[in-house]
DNA sequence: GCCGTTTTCGGCCCGACTGTTTTCAGTCG
């Protein structure tokens, strides 16, 4: 068991510890050894096995135990016993804007509601007003709340969905007979959400059954929705529907085609292989009856001409492609990426060969919006650093929470100064690498910050992000978001489109607005990496690039491990057509010093 | 349940907001 099982086994423990009723300081002990564990560099089984663990600030004897019995035995009678003596409902319902286990506990005991669905209908029969401390207006606000979340529910972020499709893919792949594999659908093209997995596989006839029956088997399978000889469907356990379509593998490069999408690319490259004399789909590429030739016609019979099978008497289909490139290449269009299959210009851009080149993960020198341990992430600046160089970054900027954000402990001014220093002296150790000096500073709902011009001048560089009072109306919060933007010190906004912890906290803004001002006062947009927080929408890159307005690639990691995340960014910053030019954290050590400079001068 | 010690138990982060109250509890970040 890897340690984020167990941060996560932990955290579901404070939370089923709190619908108990148990010491709220109990509870949130589960939830601080979560992150505790979340955060550690080495081995978690090392650690528990040589009894180090106790030594983990946060762990005592009690958690420590638990946390041995887990990964020695893979299981824990406790949270075993725990959670089977509360119905299973209890912790969806925490998914429900508004709704705490408080709330929970006290709807279970009095009205016996142990699920969404049993909440909706008392809500509805107007039952919870008759409890002391609900009233009228709890019952609208969880009904609005229930909505929200099945439409939620519905679409996966990315990030998510990636994990699942991985642990999918890496059993399908792996079966003997498998010639090529590949996760197609919404999550090739790097959406910000996924309604559901699809993956491609090519295999021999023989192997097609054993495949399919690895797939259906999978211990993450929840159900089986059809099992057929080419395409098997499951419902996993995380709720998200998988797809596996496997295919002879001259059909491999127009399955993969195809079931990459997007609908509106896949309708206008049939429309091309028309005019071709083609009709495409799936399987291949088949010639049109007689009387149905266009303009392009003649040449296509050349093309078929040179493809060996299809000169065959009276073959149908002309498999002349042995990967997708060769798709493109025979309707005479460079190859476009996944990520820009949108219909939004990419087959004329293909025609013409003017595709940008897309800034990739190895462009990638460093990130500026990471937590240390100064506030509420997991680690010390050292430890954030040494990770940042394993991935080959030169540089990393710190940006803790600023001191109103008490809840995350927030650096008041003296602490800033204790950062700066510590940072300082990092940094006279090396020449080839640099951690920067920077705050998350919180936009109050004014629109000022939450430092002084005086404390963030002191700073390389400053990210703004909202972190309080999400229910103003639109044209409020984008007041104050430009408003903050318009203050000198500001290199860049913070998670711009408000996602924050949860998936389900959002705020509303009129992110034109927010990029037309940061386009006017040169300020930078943040794709916020984290896994939960894929903040900036890949159509609001392409408007920014428009713009003008430069883009930063952050992970907002608070472990090391977070880094990675940054993987999720490049997704979408690809999917905005952006290239290197256009993403800040591309610049080399020297040229980030100097772009830095700039801004402060 | 953890921490830190004033070594045996008290303190544990806090401010804003909401909906319900008429002074507060629950939720959130």
């Amino acid at each position: 068991m890897d340690k984020n099982r167990v941060a996560e086994i932990l955290d579901e423990l404070g939370t089923l510890l709190e619908l108990k009723g148990e010491n709220p300081f109990k509870c949130r002990a589960y939830h601080n050894a979560s992150r505790a564990i979340s955060g550690l560099t080495v081995d978690i089984k090392t650690l528990a096995e040589s009894g180090e663990i106790r030594n983990v600030k946060g762990i005592g004897e009690a958690i420590a135990e638990k946390i041995t019995e887990l990964v020695t035995t893979e299981k824990l009678k406790y949270y075993d016993e725990l959670k089977s003596s509360l119905p299973e409902g209890l912790m969806k319902m925490l998914g429900i804007q508004g709704v705490g286990p408080k709330k929970v506990k006290l709807l279970y005991e009095k009205l016996k509601i142990k699920s969404i669905e049993d909440l909706e209908k008392a809500c509805k029969a107007g039952k919870l007003a008759t409890l002391e401390g609900f009233g009228k207006k709890t019952e609208e606000n969880m009904l609005a709340g229930i909505e929200v979340l099945r439409k939620r529910s519905t679409k996966s972020l990315c990030s998510v969905a990636e994990l699942a499709a991985q642990r999918m893919f890496d059993v399908v792949v792996k079966q003997p007979g498998v010639i090529r594999a590949e996760i197609a659908g919404s999550l090739r093209r790097k959406k910000e959400t996924i309604g559901d997995i699809d993956i491609v596989a090519s295999a021999r006839r023989s192997a097609v059954k054993t495949v399919m029956k690895s797939f259906t088997s999978h211990e993450d399978v929840e159900r089986v929705t059809g099992e057929g000889e080419t395409k098997s469907s499951v419902v996993l356990k995380s709720g998200i529907n998988c797809d596996l379509r496997v295919v002879d593998d001259a059909e491999f490069p127009f399955a993969l085609n195809y079931f990459t999408g997007s609908k509106e690319h896949n309708v206008r490259m049939r429309g091309r292989a028309n005019d071709y004399g083609f009709s495409l789909n799936e399987y291949g590429f088949s010639k049109l009856e007689p009387g149905e030739k266009s303009k392009h016609a003649v040449r296509a019979a050349q093309e078929a001409q040179m493809a060996p099978k299809a000169t065959r008497g009276k073959v149908k289909k002309i498999v002349a492609c042995k990967t997708e490139e060769d798709i493109y290449r025979a309707l005479d269009l460079a190859y476009v990426p996944p990520e820009l299959r949108e219909d939004t210009g990419e087959l004329e851009a293909a025609e013409k060969n003017t595709l940008p080149a897309l800034v990739e993960e190895k462009d990638i020198n460093g990130t500026f919006h990471c937590h240390t341990n100064y506030s509420d992430g997991a680690n010390t600046i050292l430890e954030m650093a040494h990770a940042a160089e394993k991935l080959g970054w030169h540089y990393l900027g710190i940006a803790d929470h600023s001191k109103i954000a008490a809840y995350a402990n927030g650096l008041s001014e003296e602490r800033v100064k204790k950062q700066h220093k510590e940072i300082d002296a990092l940094n006279q150790k090396r020449s080839d690498f640099r951690i920067y000096k920077g705050t998350e500073v919180d936009i109050l709902p004014s629109g000022d910050l939450d430092f002084s011009d005086k404390v963030l001048s002191s700073f390389e560089y400053v990210v703004a992000s909202v972190h309080s009072s999400f229910k103003m109306l639109e044209a409020e919060m984008t007041k104050r978001v430009i408003k903050a933007l318009k203050n000198k010190y500001v290199t860049m906004l913070g998670h711009p489109t408000g996602r924050l912890l949860l998936q389900r906290d959002n705020y509303p803004i009129d992110m034109i607005a927010v990029i037309n001002a940061a386009s006017d006062y040169g300020k930078i947009i943040e794709i916020n990496a984290h896994p939960l927080r894929l903040d900036l929408d890949w159509r609001l890159c392409s408007y920014a690039k428009k713009k003008n307005v430069k883009i930063a690639i952050n992970p907002d990691a608070h472990v090391t491990d977070g880094l990675t995340d940054v993987h999720y960014g490049v997704g979408i910053a690809r999917k905005g057509w952006l290239e290197k030019k256009d993403v800040i954290n591309t610049l080399d050590l020297k040229q980030m010093d100097q772009f830095l400079e700039s801004l402060r001068s």
